[in-house]
DNA sequence: GCGACAG
DNA sequence: ATCTTGTCGC
């Protein structure tokens, strides 16, 4: 798919944060957005080495599913070497330039992007999800596995799968925390762009029949780490052969 | 000031 | 994120 390349990433810290704050205003966070998507992508990212510093390979991975079977039927990869270091709450900019290379190889057009990370249950407002979503001009969630802000109400989380429960911060409802199997621990759903939490969270639910995470995240991530075994064996080899 | 901190 | 042994429960 086409996806106009930023001129260049922020190259430091405060530069990143400028960046969120330009473009949090760009992310439309109303609904309902696609209500019954039949092609729906899942994006992750696999990391050599530390995991936290610049220079790491890095390797991004897109699978686009078909709800109507649960099937992927289109895949692309990129690798690279990471450009900024992880840093909670710029954790885009670590990811996005590899996700954006994978997501540019893609063929189909996906009608929602479900990424690893949180979209407005962000400090700012702006997490890997709007930002990504701004980036393309797709709807797009995050569908995390751990809290970063916010709060709420263990009591009105139910046990069962679908039931949930809002996640605040600062008295704003910035994502749901969803439990998508009985007696599992819940993931974090939170909207990107163009597209409301309720269908967000139900979109999740839907890839998420059978595990904790939905398929597309599990997709993801399988590949994710394919490719990065893949391209670590290159280089591997490569080096071997080259001396 | 101190601790916490998506992946 | 990634590195990893053992362990609890169905």
């Amino acid at each position: 798919m086409h996806i106009d390349v930023p001129s260049a990433w922020p190259a430091d810290e405060a530069a990143a944060l400028a960046l969120q704050d330009r473009l949090r205003p760009l992310a439309d966070h109303r609904g309902p957005g696609p209500a019954h998507p039949r092609l729906v992508a899942g994006l992750d990212v696999a990391y050599a080495g530390d995991g936290r510093a610049t220079g790491d390979l890095v390797a991004a991975a897109v699978v686009v599913i078909d709800t109507a079977t649960l099937e992927v039927v289109e895949r692309a990869t990129a690798t690279a070497t990471s450009t900024f270091p992880y840093i909670p709450g710029l954790f885009a900019y670590r990811e996005l330039p590899v996700l954006v290379e994978a997501l540019r190889a893609l063929r189909t057009t996906p009608e929602l992007l479900l990424c690893d990370g949180h979209g407005l249950a962000h400090p700012r407002r702006f997490g890997l999800a709007c930002h990504l979503g701004v980036l393309t001009g797709l709807p797009t969630a995050g569908v995390a596995k751990t809290p970063f802000v916010g709060t709420f109400d263990p009591a009105a989380l139910g046990g069962s799968r679908g039931s949930s429960a809002d996640l605040v911060d600062a008295g704003e409802t910035v994502g749901r925390v969803l439990r998508t199997q009985d007696g599992v621990k819940p993931v974090y759903v939170s909207t990107g762009h163009l597209v409301d939490l309720p269908t967000a969270c139900a979109q999740v639910l839907a890839l998420a029949p059978a595990y904790r995470l939905p398929e597309t995240t599990r997709q993801a991530d399988r590949l994710s780490r394919d490719a990065l075994a893949a391209a670590a064996g290159r280089v591997t080899a490569a080096d071997t052969v080259e001396g």
